[in-house]
DNA sequence: GATATATACTTCACTAATCAAGTACTTGTG
DNA sequence: CACAAGTACTTGATTAGTGAAGTATATATC
């Protein structure tokens, strides 16, 4: 019997920890702001993007979804306005993700939302160490 | 506008990378062993547990699911022979999880492939900085 | 320039999980 | 001892996601 590898272990700790903080941080934003996670993360990637508008295939790049998956999620946020559909001039196959204005706000709420929830479930990580664990996070 | 903090960060960088590894993982062990992540989660901690069985409370508690989770998880590992159903003598209203022989040899050469897996997955992060991962996760 | 191949997206059928409500049993209290 | 409150589990309705198949458009090749 071979003793268990520190990759695995790291693996399943991942898998435990990102349950328990997915499904808080889950709760705390759609209780406050109306959205989950996952479209927390969708308003962050827009943001963040020239004319802040993105291919539906990039978000789901992105996201580590697939592009059904995005499909089925942008319907309730275009729905409640978060985002709209814009056409691309380029590409007559494409619709473009594009965030509207009350998307950003709701997004710069959820944001201080997320921020304050984050350093509560990680308050066991001192702030040394919560450098060290992003790191090796990202080098991932 | 204040800037990013470094514990949102880390939950972001967390629920992505979960995201991507517990798909790889769920891939490979689905291909090869006919069970998903979680499903080994189960047996992972059967294998640990006195007489190799468990509440299902205490399961759905050791996995950050609810109840009625582990009820709809545990109907096709107990139809194909993972897992059965022990009688608590001490609690009727319990209902035991049992490891099986079966389940015990698929989480055997199931822990192979995660550890290999987890390995190829994680390579970016050398023998070293995986220790301080690994701790670093459990802190949490 | 026709046609084969590739890409962007949507839809269908399905799986995994949730919450709320219900059943069955156990425990604590007057 | 009766009965209120709590616990363990299951079921029904719903949500988020997947893969496979289909449509429409773009690109490359002969």
């Amino acid at each position: 019997m071979p003793n268990e590898s520190t990759y695995a272990a790291i693996t399943k700790s991942l898998w435990l920890n990102s349950a328990i903080i997915t499904k808080q941080l889950d709760n705390s934003l759609g209780a406050i702001h109306g959205i989950g996670l996952t479209e927390y993360m969708v308003l962050l990637h827009l943001v963040g993007a020239p004319n802040k508008a993105l291919r539906r295939i990039d978000l789901a790049e992105a996201l580590a979804r697939t592009a059904s998956g995005i499909t089925r999620m942008l319907m309730p946020m275009e729905k409640i306005g978060l985002i709209e559909k814009e056409v691309s001039v380029r590409d007559a196959r494409v619709s473009l993700v594009k965030l509207t204005a009350a998307g950003e706000e709701v997004f710069n709420h959820a944001s201080v939302t997320l921020e304050s929830r984050s350093e509560a479930l990680l308050k066991n990580i001192d702030v040394k160490k919560s450098a060290t664990l992003l790191s090796l996070l990202e080098a991932i």
